[in-house]
DNA sequence: TCGTGCTTGTGAATGTGAACGCAAGCACGA
DNA sequence: TCGTGCTTGCGTTCACATTCACAAGCACGA
C-alpha cells in the first residue's frame, strides 16, 4: 500500500487542469507536455507533474500527457464524471448572478433548485429554476443534490446551514463573511470578496 | 533594523481581524485576548499573536489587545485608514451585484466608477454610479483610483487590464477564470467561483 | 512597594508544500 | 533490433507557515 496524503493545494489546482485539458480537447491537440501546460497556466512544470502523479501515472515519457484521457481521469478524481447538482440558497443580487452564470457547465455542475425566504421572490423564475420557499428545503432530499451555494446575509447563514445539514448536503460554497459550524461530513469553502479586496491596498507602494 | 518578511497568509487574515475588531468596537468591548478572538474566528491563539506581532506589539501582557487602537493599527497596515476608491469594469450580472453590495464600506472601500462597453448599459445607473464607456477609462487617472474590480468575460479581461495598467491602477480583483499578465507594480487576486465549486465533490464520501 | 496571576511576544520545532535534478523509460528512426 | 532524444515520475532539498512552550512584563491588590 503506497498511500500518501494528497495536498489540499493540489486539489485546488485540479479544476484548473481540468479546464485546461477541456479547452485543449476543443483545440484538437491530443498531447501536451508539462512545460507547455505550465506556460499556459503560469505554473512551474514540476508542480504540474507532481500534482498529476499523486493520482497515478497519466503521461507518457518522451511525449507528454494525452489530452482526452487525462481530462477523463481528472474528472473522475474530482467526481465530476457524473453531473453534479447544486442547490442555491438566497436569490438576491449575487444569487441571481450565480443562477444565470453558464460557466459551471464546463465542470458539469448544475444548479437544480433555488430557495429564498422572501415571498416576493418565491415563485419567480431565475434562469431555468423557479424560486422555492426555504421552508420546503426538505424536498431536495429526494433530488440527489449534495452541493449547496450560500448567498444569504451572514447573520442568517448558520440557520440555513443547519437546515442543509439534514438534507444530505456534503459540500457548501459560502459567499458570506462568516464562519459556519458544520458536521465533519460537510466540507465548506468560504469566499469573502470584501476581504480579498481589502488585502489589495497593502501591496500598493 | 529588524526587518522580517511578513507571510502572505498573514496579510490574507488581516482583513478578518479588522472586521472582528470593528464589530467588537460596536459591542463596546474595549479589550480582547488572543484566545477569545481565536474562539470567534476559529483560529488558534498563537496564530493570532504571531500575526499581530509581525507589525509590532499591540497588546498588553496580562490583559489582551485594546480593541479601538488595534483596529486603527490594522487599518493603517492595510492602508485602509484612508478611504480607497475602486473602479468596476463590467456591469453585467456579477458586476451589478458587486456595485450594489454595501459590505465593502466596512473597509472604507468605495466603488467610485463603473465602465462597460455595451451601449445599452452605458448611461444607466447602478447603485450611486452611472455606467461609463470603457473607451473613456482614461478619465480615472484624475480621480485617485488605484483599485479595480474586473467582472468582464475571460476573453476580454486581458485587454481591459492592459488599459488599466496605464491608469495608475495598482491592485486588481479578477473574477474571471484566466491568468492576467501585468507589470510587477500591479497586484492581482483572482477568484474563480466555478473552480472553487468544482473542488467540493472531491471531498464527498 | 512588592508579589501574584494572567496574557503577550517570540525563538525554536514541527509540519506542509514547492522546487529541483536526475534516473527511468517510451517513441521513433536507423 | 538497437541507440538517441525527450519528457515523465519521484526522491531529495529547500522555503514557507503553523504550532508550541516559555520567558517577559503589565495590572492589580495587599
Ligand atoms: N453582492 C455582492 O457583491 C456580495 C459580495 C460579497 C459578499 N456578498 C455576500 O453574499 C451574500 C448575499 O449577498 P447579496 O448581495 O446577494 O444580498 P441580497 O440581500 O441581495 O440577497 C440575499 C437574499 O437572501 C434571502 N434570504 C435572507 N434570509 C434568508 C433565509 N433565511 N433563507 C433563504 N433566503 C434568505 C433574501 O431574501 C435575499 O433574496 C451576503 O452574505 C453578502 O454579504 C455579496
Ligand atoms: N455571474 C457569476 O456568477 C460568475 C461566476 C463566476 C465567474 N464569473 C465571471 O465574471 C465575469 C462576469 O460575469 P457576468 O456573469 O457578470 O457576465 P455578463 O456577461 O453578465 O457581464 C459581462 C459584462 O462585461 C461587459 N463587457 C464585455 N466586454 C467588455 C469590455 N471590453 N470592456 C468593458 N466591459 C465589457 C459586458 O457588456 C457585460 O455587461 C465573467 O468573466 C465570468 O466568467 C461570473
Amino acid at each position: 500500500m503506497n498511500y500518501q496524503k494528497i495536498p489540499d493545494e493540489t486539489i485546488k489546482r485540479m479544476p484548473m487542469y481540468l479546464r485546461a485539458f477541456s479547452i485543449l480537447k476543443t483545440e484538437n491537440q491530443d498531447t501536451i507536455s508539462s512545460s507547455q501546460l505550465a506556460e499556459r497556466l503560469h505554473l512551474n512544470p514540476p508542480q504540474i507533474r507532481k500534482d498529476l502523479s499523486y493520482f497515478g501515472a497519466f503521461g507518457t515519457r518522451g511525449v507528454g500527457y494525452p489530452v482526452a484521457s487525462t481530462a477523463d481521469q481528472i474528472r473522475g478524481i474530482l467526481k465530476l464524471d457524473v453531473p453534479q447538482k447544486a442547490v442555491l440558497v438566497g436569490a438576491g443580487r449575487l444569487g441571481a448572478a450565480i443562477a444565470e452564470y453558464p460557466g459551471f457547465a464546463l465542470f458539469d455542475l448544475n444548479i437544480a433548485a433555488i430557495f429564498d425566504n422572501d415571498p416576493s421572490k418565491i415563485g419567480t423564475k431565475i434562469g431555468t429554476n423557479i424560486v422555492e420557499d426555504i421552508e420546503k428545503i426538505d424536498t431536495i432530499k429526494a433530488c440527489d443534490i449534495h452541493l449547496a451555494i450560500l448567498a444569504v446575509p451572514a447573520d442568517t447563514a448558520q440557520s440555513v446551514v443547519d437546515g442543509l445539514a439534514d438534507c444530505h448536503i456534503k459540500g457548501i460554497l459560502n459567499l458570506s463573511a462568516c464562519y459556519l459550524a458544520v458536521p465533519k461530513s460537510i466540507k465548506v469553502v468560504t469566499i469573502d470578496l470584501a476581504m480579498e479586496l481589502g488585502t489589495l491596498p497593502y501591496y500598493m507602494m
